[in-house]
DNA sequence: GTGATTTTCTCGTATGACAATCATGCGGTC
DNA sequence: GACCGCATGATTGTCATACGAGAAAATCAC
């Protein structure tokens, strides 16, 4: 007990966790996980009864999960979980197209070189985890790789509207994780990613971040809608 | 009458409206013109009073403005309209410096030449309201002229998005539309951004779009934050 | 079988209640 | 006078319950 109060005591950041946001924690996990496919009724009292709480708390969540696109208005009969379209994830793709590589230049800019080697070693425990781990291991090392690029960027705006975008179409991506082409091609493209961030070579950075969603795009649309 | 039926009649879209949605409109609506400031404590027994009605509606409400980022938890003790720091105003003209440009992009791809012309009519009607009108006229004409370009990008992902960004910062918006001299800017950047797609050039059609949004910035910060 | 009628289901909205928590003010102590 | 403890009030979070409206499903009548 040594050190000083001032470094020991954080201001205890509150987290009273309201019931309505583990309520939307839950079926956000169940949508992303693909237990809620595309397109399911939601019964409000069923919800309840599954969840054990009351219509009211479920209510505010589900409100809360239609404002952000994930729940969608089924012609004023109840929610559905969305059902997204081939031209949505073409729009979806776009977008992130762009936020991509803004949030890479926004690294470049504003990382400290400390966050640039820590990302460096991320894509490396990224790219082991593409050559010999299991999907799940997959997912949870590359999306920590992108909470370190988006964190880095100083851009929480654009950090959440990405994660509202990919989670639209986690239904996509879920089925394009495992194939196998898929992933070697996924580690260039990142090595191309992190060279140019390393580099804080803007140019370069940026037009692999484009690329890497461009390809992102093809290999999940190559599987869903067999095009 | 002698027009077949097919072309009169329109499916008649369902408009229930839940009270929710009125709620809603009116609440953004009083962000949008100022009547309710930045910071400001929302109170939901005095809120059910004003808009009469139950806190139940009221409350579901406010859940969704929230998760539009209008509204901003205040530990855990209630909400108040979001205040958005200079910080996050960078952030979102960031965002919107690159969504803008890939709207712009989107319509020049997908939107026919009917729509290019009728564009081209509204930039002529918003640069009158910009000579001669009031500053509602200029705003009502101008989000005309955004609807027209969004609506033709066939993206409608990315049209939500700028609509909540843009309410983000109306604050700042509201005070720098007055400014003459930021007026006649404004009319140039909009004739280059309509040129650029008449011409169907995209380059051109998205670097203007991103000079404008840029610019948009500098004045929104000028009178803003006395940078 | 088909059209009309009734029943059921589900949502939208409202009300009242209670616990937990925070803000405030008051009195007592040093 | 500053500080602590405590009672009080205000506000949110959560719940149970209720009822009407509209759609869907089931039933009935022909």
């Amino acid at each position: 007990m040594s050190t000083p109060f001032e470094e020991t005591l954080n201001p205890l950041v509150h987290e009273p966790a309201p019931l309505r946001n583990k309520i939307m924690n839950s079926l956000r996990k169940a949508i992303e996980t693909g237990a809620l496919e595309p397109g399911t009724h939601l019964v409000e009292k069923d919800l309840c009864e599954k969840l054990n709480v009351s219509r009211t708390s479920l209510r505010e969540a589900l409100r809360q999960l239609q404002a952000e696109g994930v729940l969608t208005d089924h012609n004023n009969r109840g929610l559905t979980v969305v059902t997204v379209t081939r031209t949505d994830a073409d729009n979806i793709y776009r977008i992130r197209g762009v936020l991509e590589p803004l949030i890479v230049e926004q690294f470049i800019e504003n990382a400290p070189d400390e966050e640039i080697e820590a990302l460096k070693k991320q894509s490396e425990r990224l790219k082991k985890a593409y050559l010999e781990g299991n999907a799940e291991e997959i997912v949870a090392t590359k999306r920590e790789f992108y909470d370190r690029i988006c964190t880095g960027a100083r851009n929480p705006i654009a950090f959440d509207l990405l994660k509202k975008l990919t989670l639209l179409t986690s239904p996509l991506r879920r089925s394009s994780v495992v194939r196998p082409e898929r992933r070697n091609q996924s580690i260039q493209e990142i090595d191309a990613i992190v060279a140019g961030i390393a580099a804080r070579d803007k140019a370069a950075a940026k037009a692999a971040a484009e690329a890497h969603v461009a390809n992102a795009a093809v290999s999940a649309f190559r599987v869903a809608y067999t095009s």
